[in-house]
DNA sequence: TTTT
DNA sequence: TTTT
């Protein structure tokens, strides 16, 4: 029986191009690494400027979605739970990481540059070589999963 | 100037009593591990149980009450902001760990007593020493706590 | 496209057994009235107990889950989305109310007693036909329920 | 003591300019009409654009910097408690009503338009007659509050 | 690594 | 009344 909330809140910038991958079954995976900045007192009283970069993983429908309408700097809400998990690295040693699993994601900002076809009239956003990796072409959700196997090196990214 | 929405919000079971410790100005440092269980559906679609284990910490005034309210298997709203921190260990290994800061709290279930077991009022305000002497235990929370929280050398503070 | 967020998270206690209706295609409609307490300041900042009721409606399942666990003093964690509405009364006046329509609910306080009690095991959760037994007095919860709420002519639906 | 929680967490756009009044003692209370759009299923089934337009309060400071950022359709986050008030109106009848009282906001959506009176370098937005009302010039927050009373037909606006 |  |  479910018990308890574990829930997370976040309104960021991705601090780059979300990553994706497919499990063999087709769903799909997409990373993005989050930045939420605000002002705390440090020890001593002093405002300080603090950033904290968040692992966010959105599976499914959810993760074509960001696929599709996130970029490297763009603004975003995500609600979602978090999650500590541990694995075994290549030296045998236990690592920890944090990740926030999404269940709600909304962007933020206007069009917000991202998105997928031309013709838009409010491009402002930076707009980086996207053209640099050809992505799949992100025609609503139906998008034909490529052939890629969900291998252990995907997470933690 | 304040930039992005960092919110944690929890609802969940004190795994161990709370720990406290006080800066050389007075401030009380107040942790708990606090367990968030929910179902979840595995990589196969089979619903499954899943607990996550949050570190919290309260500052100043909020880590006064929590140690002298929370107990063992209390239950507990709590929201805070999450924080990333990495830290050096005696092994000269960089180790990670995320911990929610705490700035609302809230006793749910009742006047809130934690544990079940013994038959103490509420004790006064927590004495710096009080963490020597041993807690009551706490019957009604069976599930195991996870080892070893927040033992000095965990948690560099 | 959604666009937005609009989320309550309430923590309170019911001020009255739920009442339940069911739509002529069965899905049940499940509203209670919770009150949360919290402190503020008045415009004299002076602080001043305030309390707010909230009307919450749970459709569906959660609206049966509802109905059958959740009773007069029960303590309930509530997510949902802020709803205004209008009707015109039997008057012919407009009228407004507002209220939550839950998408996730958690029941609190462990055992749901107030209190903190006896070390037996965790009792199942209540039975129906529990509301006839005179519950605890819910205690710490002085403030009067609303008048009358939901009956027929209030709420329309 | 406070007993329960009461939170609202809205993103959404404003549909007007902010009102802002000031108190006898010069305190700012500034109000906005906020939309949140989001994609329901009504009875049938169907999926269906819905719209919440929520009342806003903020007091004080943060009523100094809403009134000074905020603009007709800037977005926003917001985070509050909800408060159920009444009032009489001039025809005697009792009339009730529903608003976010804010503790929590962040500008969102980039540089965010908005920004001060006249000259401006980043109007993009409509900017509809914003000359209307001539409003106080937002010097940070330091700006002198007029000589305004608070009236009563101020709230609800 | 983002953003302001 | 906003926004997409």
């Amino acid at each position: 029986m479910a018990r308890g909330i574990n829930k997370a809140i976040l309104v960021g910038n991705l601090g780059n191009d979300p990553e994706t991958k497919y499990t063999q079954g087709g769903m799909a995976i997409t990373k993005i690494s989050l930045a939420t900045t605000s002002v705390r007192k440090d020890r001593d009283g002093n405002p300080q400027e603090n950033t904290q970069w968040h692992r966010v993983t959105f599976f499914g429908k959810l993760g074509e979605i960001a696929a599709e309408y996130l970029r490297k700097g763009s603004q975003v809400y995500v609600e979602g739970e978090i999650r500590y998990d541990k694995y075994t690295g290549q030296d045998g040693v236990e690592k920890y990481f944090t990740e926030i699993v999404a269940n709600e994601m909304q962007m933020l900002g206007g069009r917000g540059e991202g998105g997928g076809g031309g013709g838009g009239d409010r491009p402002s956003r930076p707009q980086r070589q996207e053209s640099a990796a050809p992505r799949r072409q992100p025609s609503s959700q139906s998008s034909p999963p490529p052939a890629d196997d969900f291998s252990d090196d995907d997470i933690p990214f």
